[in-house]
DNA sequence: ACCAATATTCAACACCTGTTGAATTGGACC
DNA sequence: GGTCCAATTCAACAGGTGTTGAATATTGGT
């Protein structure tokens, strides 16, 4: 008979899938492929279901990678602003680390997010753009403060302009993050694991010196991430 | 009838389209959209032709771009491997100047390339990976080479390691060609023609003051490029 | 025991992609 | 004036994309 044969595998699964398990694949897999050649059908791969579902809990993959941002940004962003309030009077180049520490936290596991804040800003506001600067926007306001309460107590040059260096800082980190690891091995003896670490206490070093009113004084000891 | 209507416009054109025409499309679309979003259909529409010409003339999509790259490469090779050459005793900052320079002359029409660069070197090694790395790697070592004469001519600090220096000079290099004409006036009043020579003077300022043995000398006069 | 809401899948849509083979034309040479 | 080659276009292929509407199980409430 020409029956329409009942298919067994559609309804509700014994496990749901809930809403955090397809934010955990979609993170996944933006972060190899890439935020734009991710696709729906290689998420919904990763996350053992079918596309269609994606779409009954987000309304569109922009959706889903805002839910993806949402997820993360509004904690990085506190950490930041405590960071940079004004009654923390440890030097400053030990709150230059925490920066770079807090990026380290944030961002480690996430290369699509760091995608596309490398990326996307360059492009303009193509949708995404307008609502990653109101994101950035603030993180950048704490980590310039930090340079101007620097000038403030005379431990940086005047002559420094904060928000570059907040640009140079910030930026490197990124690339500290990504690239770093792929390269150094290749040119150099370094072992991947150790490159993070080893290239942002450089990185700092060489920042701080560069932007310190005393270049010649000794960078303070700086605590280690426990790993 | 149902005669086979002779179309007017195959054959050649009065004007040839030489190959030269169709990188200069390509170099653009590529930049506008990037590396895996330019199609080849927005390639051949941005050079008045059809896309399968683009298959006369060369093998493949990824055979187009590597010729992009064969255009750009071997000169700005030749100009950084004389700039590290012992004879040249200029002082170091100087030089780094010009490696800056140098990345600003080739790479500043160029974000195609850039974000190449930028983005698809991290990925590893997809088919274009290793060709990327023998260009690349040559330029590192150019530059590394100048880091390495300025220690052992007593005018960078030995704890300097010369790989990580360079890494950080040619990649914010980068990203101030990149990013920073489209962020700076987002966030401060400076123009966005005059944001990439203010990042690069900047720029150099705090890298050299933080890789130098002496600190508080001046840096010398730094020429800027012919506008 | 029924019913409604929920969670899931299937099949299809329209569109875009890189690529190819055949058809066509213009110009150069003899 | 005929022939050949180089340059160009057309039409199609096979596959991938985001998205949607309908069909279907499962679960929980009454």
């Amino acid at each position: 008979m020409p029956s329409p044969l009942p298919s067994r595998s559609r309804g509700p699964k014994p496990t749901k899938v809930d809403p955090d398990h397809l934010l955990d694949a979609a993170q996944a897999v933006f972060a190899e492929e890439g935020l734009r050649a991710a696709s729906l059908r290689a998420i919904a791969r990763r996350a053992g279901c079918d596309p269609a579902l994606i779409y009954y809990h987000f309304s569109s993959k922009e959706a889903l990678f805002l839910a993806l941002l949402n997820r993360r940004f509004p904690a990085l962003l506190r950490d930041m602003a405590r960071l940079a309030e004004p009654t923390d009077l440890r030097p400053t180049p030990l709150r230059l680390w925490e920066v770079l520490l807090i990026y380290h936290r944030y961002f480690k596991d996430d290369p699509g997010i760091r995608a596309l804040i490398r990326g996307e800003i360059v492009r303009g506001a193509e949708g995404l753009g307008h609502l990653i600067e109101d994101q950035i926007r603030p993180m950048v306001g704490s980590i310039r403060q930090i340079f101007e309460q620097g000038i403030a107590r005379g431990e940086v040059r005047p002559g420094v302009q904060p928000l570059l260096a907040t640009f140079f800082l910030a930026k490197m980190q990124l690339e500290i993050l990504d690239v770093l690891p792929a390269v150094l091995p290749l040119l150099m003896e370094l072992p991947p694991e150790g490159a993070v670490l080893t290239g942002m206490r450089a990185w700092l070093e060489i920042l701080w010196r560069g932007v310190a009113l005393d270049a010649s004084a000794p960078l303070p000891t700086l605590p280690y991430p426990q790993a």
